[in-house]
RNA sequence: CGGGAUGUGGCGCAGCUUGGUAGCGCACCUGCUUUGGGAGCAGGGGGUCGAGUGUUCAAAUCACUCCAUCCCGACCA
C-alpha cells in the first residue's frame, strides 16, 4: 500500500473530549472516528488492526476445536422470553418492532441463539462441541465512554461449549482459559484472571481477564504474595476477630439530636466507634424495599447484593420511601424490630452484640443491640466491599486494589439454557440428559484499545508487531528517481518476503513522515534517502526502542523480515 | 438516572460580560523558494456560529425550550 493513496487522517491535536490515551491516540492516528456516543467508524488503519486481533482470536479458538458460525444480530422476542432474559436484561437491550408489530431485539449476546441451534444435537456421541462466531453486538450502555473501551456497538468473539457432563465443561473451560492467555500474550496485552460475578449471564462460576489500566472501569482486589485476585464485586478479605461486651438485656433508646451520619455518631457523647455501629441501607430491589445491613465502617457492594438476592434492578430507596417504610429519615434508620421487610445481613456482623444503630425515630438511636437476638435476619450474605490493605483471605498479607479493563470473560453455564431450550441428548444409557454449556466472550475492539493502553509513548502508539496496521513503513526522504526506485524495489521484495509493508511516498517533509509513522505506531521504519543510498545503505528504526541501525541496501529485506518474524508468534499447528 | 461541563469551517480555539450579520493557529488549494525531525513568503477556498422559539431596528452574543457530546457519580444513612 502507498501512503499517498491511503486514507489516514492524522491529527496534530487530539479532540478535547478524548480523555483515555487509547481514545485520543486512535482518533489522532486516523484509526477511528466517532459517529455518535458509543458508535465508532473503523477507518482503514483501524480496521486492519481490528481484523488482525480478530484473526488471532480465531486462530486460538480454532486451535482448541472451535467451529466458526455466523448467527443473526436481530432476534425475535420469543427466544429471549423463553430464557426469561427478555425481562431481566432491562434497558441494556435495544428493542424494536417490525412492520408486523413483532417485538424484536438486537443481540447483546448469543446463548439463546446458539442453544436453539444446539437443540438439534441428539446424542452424547456428538459431544463435545465448541461453536463460536465473531459478530456485532449491540448494548444500550448507560454511559458509553473512553473511545473503544465502552461502546454500544462492537464486535465480540463469543464461543459456546456443549458437553455431556461437568467434567467435559471443565475441560472446555480450562481450554478457553489457556487460549485466552495465549491471545492476550500475542496481542501484547498483559492479562491475569480473576474470580468474578456471573451477573446476568447466569451459571455457577466465571473468570474475568483483566489488564491493569487507569482507563478501566473495574476494581480488582489482588494479593501480591499468594496471587489471589478477584473482582471487587466478588472479592473477600479476612477481618480481625472482634470481641463485644455483653449487651444489656434489651436495646436501649437514647436521644441523638442532629446526628445523621456514622461519623457524627462516633463523635457523639454516648455514641460508638464506626465498627460498633450497624449501617442500615434501604434498598429498592425490583420494587421491593429491602434492608441491607453492613458494619458502620464498611461499604455495601451492590453487585454482591444483586448476586445474593437474585434481584434484577437495584437502587437506593429515596428518603421519602425510607420514611414511609420505617418511619424515620436516613440517619436514624435501623433494622431492630422490623419484621415486615426482608433484612439481608452482612457476614461480618455474624455474632456481633452490643452494637449501635438508628431507632427508626428521627434523632434517636439504639445501643446494646445483639444482632442475632434483636434483628429478624432474612438472610446472611457477603455484602461488604473489600478495601486496600485488608488481609488476604488465603495468606493474610495485605491486598491491593487495582483499576483494570475487563478484556475477556468466561462462564460455566451448566444446564440452565439446555433445560430452557430443550438441548437434550441421549446419554450412554439411552436416557435424555441436558447438555452442559459454557460461554466465553472477548471483545475485539476493546482489546484493540487495551493494546494501545498498554503500548504507547509521548509520540503515539507502539503497536505490537502482531496487530500493527502495517509491520513496516518505508519512508522516502525524497521523491527523486533513485530514491523512489530503491524504495519501490524494497517494497516489492518485502511484500514477497511476507512483510506487511507500507510505502510512504507522500510529497511531504521528513519531519511530517517521521511524526506520522510514530503516531500511527508502525513497528519498523526503513528510511531511504539520497544520503544513505550514496553509500549503499538505509536506516532501520524500531518504533518501541527508537534504535536505528544502518543496513546495507541488499540486506535490508532479510533484516526486516527476520525481525518481523521474530516478533510475531504464529501458531504452529 | 443524578450532578458538572461543552457545542463557532476537518482539528484545536478566540469572540459572548458591554447585541451591530465571524476571527486566529493547524490542515486544505495555487505559485515561488526550501527540503534528513511537524518549512517560509505570497495568493486563495471553505463556516452564519447544535436546533427551535422569543426579545430587538439588529442575535454567535440576551431569554426560554429542546437536542447532542464529554466527564464524575449512581450504597455510603
Amino acid at each position: 500500500m502507498r501512503w499517498s493513496q491511503l486514507f489516514v487522517p492524522t491529527l496534530r491535536d487530539a479532540p478535547n473530549d478524548a480523555v483515555a490515551p487509547s481514545h485520543a491516540l486512535l482518533v489522532r492516528g486516523g484509526f477511528i472516528r466517532q459517529l455518535h456516543a458509543g458508535h465508532y467508524s473503523m477507518l482503514p488503519m483501524g480496521w486492519r488492526v481490528h481484523q488482525k486481533v480478530a484473526q488471532i482470536v480465531r486462530e486460538e479458538i480454532d486451535a482448541i476445536g472451535g467451529q466458526e458460525f455466523l448467527l443473526p444480530t436481530m432476534h425475535p422476542a420469543e427466544i429471549w422470553k423463553q430464557s426469561g432474559r427478555w425481562d431481566t436484561m432491562g434497558e441494556i437491550m435495544f428493542r424494536l418492532v417490525d412492520r408486523k408489530g413483532g417485538d424484536t431485539a438486537l443481540g447483546i449476546t448469543h446463548e439463546e441463539i446458539f442453544a436453539t441451534v444446539a437443540s438439534e444435537l441428539s446424542s452424547y456421541k456428538q459431544l463435545p462441541q465448541l461453536w463460536y462466531h465473531i459478530q456485532t453486538k449491540f448494548r444500550d450502555e448507560a454511559r458509553p465512554k473512553s473511545g473503544l473501551l465502552r461502546v454500544r456497538e462492537f464486535h465480540m468473539k463469543d464461543s459456546y461449549s456443549f458437553d455431556i457432563d461437568q467434567a467435559g465443561l471443565d475441560r472446555q473451560f480450562d481450554a478457553h482459559d489457556a487460549a485466552y492467555r495465549r491471545i492476550f500474550e500475542r496481542i501484547g496485552v498483559p492479562a491475569f484472571g480473576v474470580e468474578a460475578s456471573s451477573g446476568a449471564m447466569g451459571g455457577n462460576s466465571s473468570v474475568e481477564f483483566m489488564t491493569p489500566s487507569d482507563a478501566g472501569e473495574d476494581d480488582v482486589a489482588r494479593c501480591a504474595n499468594c496471587g489471589y485476585s478477584a473482582n471487587i464485586e466478588k472479592a473477600t478479605s479476612a477481618l480481625p476477630a472482634v470481641t463485644d461486651d455483653a449487651p444489656p438485656p434489651a436495646p436501649e433508646r437514647f436521644a441523638t439530636p442532629g446526628v445523621r451520619t456514622i461519623a457524627a455518631l462516633e463523635e457523639f457523647e454516648g455514641g460508638a466507634a464506626a465498627d460498633r455501629q450497624l449501617k442500615t441501607l434501604v434498598m429498592m430491589l425490583d420494587g421491593e424495599i429491602v434492608l441491607a445491613v453492613v458494619r458502620g465502617d464498611h461499604q455495601l457492594n451492590v453487585q454482591k447484593l444483586i448476586d445474593a438476592t437474585g434481584a434484577i434492578t437495584v437502587r437506593a430507596a429515596e428518603p421519602e420511601e425510607a420514611l414511609a417504610a420505617l418511619g424515620a429519615r436516613p440517619g436514624s434508620l435501623g433494622a431492630v424490630g422490623v419484621t415486615d421487610l426482608r433484612i439481608i445481613m452482612d457476614e461480618a456482623l455474624r455474632g456481633r452484640t452490643n452494637m449501635t444503630t438508628g431507632a427508626n425515630t428521627d434523632d434517636w438511636h439504639l445501643r446494646g443491640v445483639d444482632v442475632a437476638r434483636d434483628i429478624t435476619v432474612s438472610a446472611w450474605a457477603d455484602l461488604r466491599e473489600v478495601s486496600a490493605g485488608e488481609a488476604c483471605v488465603n495468606c493474610g498479607q495485605p491486598i491491593e486494589i487495582v483499576r483494570c479493563i475487563e478484556i475477556g470473560h468466561i462462564f460455566k453455564l451448566g444446564t440452565v439454557y439446555a433445560e430452557k431450550f430443550g438441548v437434550m441428548v441421549s446419554d450412554a444409557d439411552g436416557k435424555e440428559a441436558p447438555v452442559v454449556m459454557g460461554s466465553y466472550g472477548i471483545g475485539i475492539g476493546r482489546n484493540m484499545a487495551a493494546a494501545v493502553e498498554a503500548n504507547y509513548d509521548d509520540k503515539g502508539i507502539i503497536w505490537p508487531v502482531s496487530i500493527a496496521p502495517f509491520e513496516c513503513v518505508i519512508t522516502l526522504m525524497r521523491l527523486d528517481e533513485a530514491t523512489l526506485a530503491a524504495g519501490e524495489q524494497m517494497y516489492t521484495e518485502l511484500k514477497a518476503a511476507g512483510v506487511d509493508v507500507l510505502l510512504d511516498d507522500r510529497d511531504a517533509r521528513a519531519g511530517v513522515k517521521f511524526a506520522d509513522a510514530e503516531l500511527v505506531g508502525i513497528p519498523y521504519r526503513i528510511t531511504v534517502g539520497p544520503k544513505g543510498l550514496a553509500s549503499g545503505e538505509v536506516e532501520v528504526t524500531e518504533r518501541r526502542s527508537g534504535e536505528t541501525i544502518n543496513v546495507a541496501l541488499d540486506a535490508v529485506v532479510a533484516t526486516v523480515a527476520e525481525r518481523v518474524a521474530g516478533a510475531t508468534q504464529t501458531r504452529k499447528s
